[in-house]
DNA sequence: TTTAATGGGTAAACAGTGTTCAATATAATT
DNA sequence: AATTATATTGAACACTGTTTACCCATTAAA
């Protein structure tokens, strides 16, 4: 049966044209400026058509955050290779993370503070039992595993957890006040942030 | 003159109610909720009313975070009285903080999130020069400076920094994932982020 | 005291939003 | 060729923030 298959293809190729299309109108006009109508406009079909291929808008959102967020994660695989020194690997990781964050930082901000279950899935950290999702606190722990003093067994998410979610707060912090720093300011906070952070894990010490 | 103050009473009282209105709707159905029609239907007024005395919705969401930024911000000065040790002062100051934020999430979040220039002049963290308005920032720095090893001068507000931005990230996750995790959970990552953070000092000790 | 002006308050409309639904056109199956 | 399924649409609904012209009561000026 090649129709069905045909079918198929056809309508993930609709679903394509529509993410894209919104991809778009993110992109140019950011998040807050993508509607259901000016999507249809620039695809030249009828607002309603969206909801056949869409729940509601919520969903098309959260399908274009999907893949943004693979974008982000990759930053962090990338960095695994770079040296064998597990300490240098982790700040490595951590400084890859940061800038690609700082790279698309509408992106960023909008995955990373999105409260809809189907996102959050992706995304959450702080919550327990090593999802297979969570990959960003997954590689922590492990590079925090190899350290040659490692921490404590129990305490092991636990650090890696609070290594992300002060990063994350640094990354926040440094888009929304970008206007208000300049980029050697910027690199002084980061390379700090990296020292206090990383270093800090010696008072865990076994 | 006794009219023209009589007047001016008078607009004050009616911004207020709308206000009050205002952070009722937010305090019970969120910030999201919130709409201008839904303001007027609480307080008997017409909507049209509501732009004598805002400039638009965003103006007064403006005003409404101000007074709530101050709850925030007084929640750090009420820790400093608790004790007199340097170390414990801090842990009281972030502990409050912290407990302050998650009682008025949505409040906290639309604040600290905010771009406005207006209220990036409170909230502003990262910026250099010790504004009198980062009071955060100062009394942390202050704190620090107690220390009985003290952290070196040059790197005083660095650090304070990178304090306050790994508990921003710490409380923006809690907010953002409070329906995945219990509050056992939500204890362990907060004293665990205090303990890391906050003996993470050590490392810059001169 | 009459007149003019100020300003609080309103209804109605505008332009936009997400979403639903009955109707229609098109394609696939029988 | 008739029937079934599905892709697509226009129109409507119930919202949203905001503006406009207008009413009316209170104050200031004549």
């Amino acid at each position: 049966m090649g129709i069905k298959e045909r079918k198929e293809r056809e309508r993930e190729e609709m679903r394509d044209l529509i993410l894209h299309a919104a991809s778009e109108i993110i992109r140019t006009e950011g998040l807050t400026k993508l509607s259901i109508r000016k999507i249809a406009l620039k695809i030249d079909y009828s607002p309603a058509i969206i909801y056949h291929y869409f729940r509601d808008k919520d969903d098309l959102i959260s399908e274009h955050m999907k893949t943004s967020y693979q974008k982000i994660i990759g930053s962090l695989a990338s960095a695994l290779v770079s040296t064998s020194d597990p300490h240098q690997k982790m700040r490595a990781m951590a400084r890859n993370y940061i800038d690609m964050a700082l790279q698309m930082p509408d992106e960023y901000m909008s995955i990373m503070l999105n409260q809809s279950p189907q996102i959050l899935e992706h995304t959450s950290v702080l919550m327990e039992g090593a999802s297979s999702k969570r990959q960003a606190i997954g590689l922590l722990s492990k590079c925090l595993k190899e350290t040659p003093s490692p921490i404590k067994d129990d305490l092991l998410e636990l650090t890696a957890q609070a290594i992300w979610t002060a990063t994350f707060g640094l990354i926040i912090r440094l888009i929304i006040e970008k206007d208000l720093i300049s980029d050697e300011q910027k690199e002084k906070h980061i390379e700090h942030h990296l020292r206090y952070v990383m270093d800090g894990v010696d008072s865990f010490k076994q």
